[in-house]
RNA sequence: GGGUCGGUGCCCGAGUGGCCAAAGGGAGCAGACUGUAAAUCUGCCGGCGUACGCCUACGGGGGUUCGAAUCCCUCCCGGCCCA
């Protein structure tokens, strides 16, 4: 039950990576290998940042000799969980789910099955909720969960005190706790992990399982990780941030962590790293003593996108980092776009070639975007009256920017 | 089911017949300062258009009016109270 030469449950609480637990940390993690569980939604059909730190503690708790099961919760999925929420959930459609549940299962698979297959399992909770019948849910499951117990929970006491909720989302909490009920009879699962959103849920399974089985099994959460102003970790513009490289390429991941509040950067080198102790320290104290290198950033961002994509990913994120902000060799791996040898031949305006590299979404923007003098050309600030052409090409490329830090290379389409 | 209050731009929220693309705040974007951070200051911030402008918008639909986010009808959704 060790970690990194540390037991566990000192090691997790160092990176402040409890919130709750139902039982002393040591008495969970340290004393013998248990079986435990995370579940995930499948609202998208990719995981996104926000998921990370389920992924991050599972690899944690198996390389101290755990073993894990990823829930994708394709039949919870069906419900929506209002925990954390304000407003009800708008039901995705079947299809859509199964879809987004065989994604976000494939890629946890990818993001855990390094650990080794045994140490790790994922399920669909399709395989035992799907096949329960409302009346033998009502008098096998039901009669056994006290609603005064769930009116009491903070999920659902938010809920009444707002916009109301609905049936369908007030019996998810139940839904789930049969989850960790089923997993515990056939994995003998007797710990479920999630964020602190999830404590009423995980509290709802401890409470089943003892009533249905006269066992005790326990819970643990993270938790709730945000930016320095408070607000949700894990946006970005316009969007999540997602973990699949077809919606958000390494380079943006990295991006995103490299960009990080520096009154933040170490917890979440603590939370989002397997860095030790004494390297977390000593990029502590790169930041306060010479904070304009940024290396706990770089670290950070690398670290992450290793876990995610892999070594060479993270590798080829960072010497593109550092090529267009600073002096770099490659910048592979930025985000391209093509345009026409013809079209560059004839010559674009600034507006049409913001345009075309999707540094603005319209022609206004575009406009508003140079008359404010944010967009740049190999470096230098360009005005609304220039063409460019293809005399402009540096080593066959014209390097955009937008703004202080976004990047658009453009190339000549393939002939 | 009855009563009542409400549904405004990405979010919160003002507006109660023309001066409303709609106050204010937040978010977002750009600039300055910096370190691809924070804080601060300035500008932008529905879409299209070089521009006089045009289009789309205040829950949906219909109506009154020269003119509606604002008035009327109706439907949908939500809160609260009553049954």
């Amino acid at each position: 039950m060790r970690e990194g030469g540390v037991r566990l449950a000192e090691d997790l609480r160092w990176r402040g990576a409890v919130q709750q637990a139902s039982a002393e940390l040591e008495t969970l993690l340290d004393e013998e290998p248990r079986t435990f569980y995370i579940g995930f939604d499948p609202t998208a059909d990719s995981l996104h940042v926000g998921n990370l730190l389920g992924i991050v503690t599972a690899r944690r708790l198996v390389r101290a000799g755990h073993r894990v099961i990823l829930v994708a919760g394709g039949a919870t999925g069906m419900i929506g969980d209002p925990s954390g929420r304000s407003s009800e959930r708008v039901l995705l459609d079947v299809e859509t789910l199964e879809h987004n549940t065989r994604a976000i299962a494939a890629q946890l698979t990818r993001l855990l099955g390094d650990v080794g297959a045994e140490a790790s399992v994922v399920v669909d909770n399709r395989e035992w909720l799907e096949p329960l019948s409302l009346i033998g849910f009502l008098r096998d499951i039901g009669k056994h969960v006290s609603v005064g117990t769930m009116l009491s929970r903070d999920s659902i006491r938010s809920r009444l005190g707002g916009e109301g909720l609905s049936l369908t989302e007030f019996t998810y909490m139940v839904l789930q706790a049969v989850d960790f009920w089923q997993l515990y009879r056939r994995y003998g699962c007797s710990l479920q992990l999630g964020g602190s959103d999830q404590w009423g849920n995980i509290a709802a399974g401890i409470d089943l399982i003892r009533r249905l089985e006269g066992a005790q099994v326990h819970g643990m959460t993270w938790p709730l990780v945000t930016r320095a102003d408070g607000t949700k970790f894990g946006k970005s513009l316009g969007g999540n941030v997602w973990l699949d490289a077809a919606r958000t390429a390494p380079y943006e991941l990295y991006q995103f962590f490299v960009r990080a509040d520096d009154a933040k950067v170490i917890e979440y080198l603590r939370l989002y790293t397997f860095l030790e102790r004494d390297e977390v320290a000593a990029l502590e104290r790169s930041l306060r003593e010479e904070p304009a290198r940024r290396a706990a950033h770089h670290r950070l961002a690398w670290e992450v996108v290793r876990l995610v994509h892999g070594a060479s990913a993270a590798d080829e994120a960072e010497e593109a980092a550092k090529s267009l902000f600073g002096r770099g060799r490659s910048h592979e791996g930025a985000p391209v776009v093509t345009v026409s040898a013809q079209e560059l031949e004839s010559g674009l305006g600034p507006v049409e070639l913001a345009v075309r590299a999707q540094v603005a979404s319209s022609r206004s923007e575009a406009r508003r975007l140079i008359a404010q003098g944010g967009l740049y050309l190999q470096g230098r600030r360009l005005r609304g009256d220039e063409v460019i052409t293809t005399a402009d090409l540096v080593e066959g490329e014209l390097v955009l920017r937008r703004g202080k830090r976004d990047f658009v290379v453009v190339r000549l389409e393939e002939p």
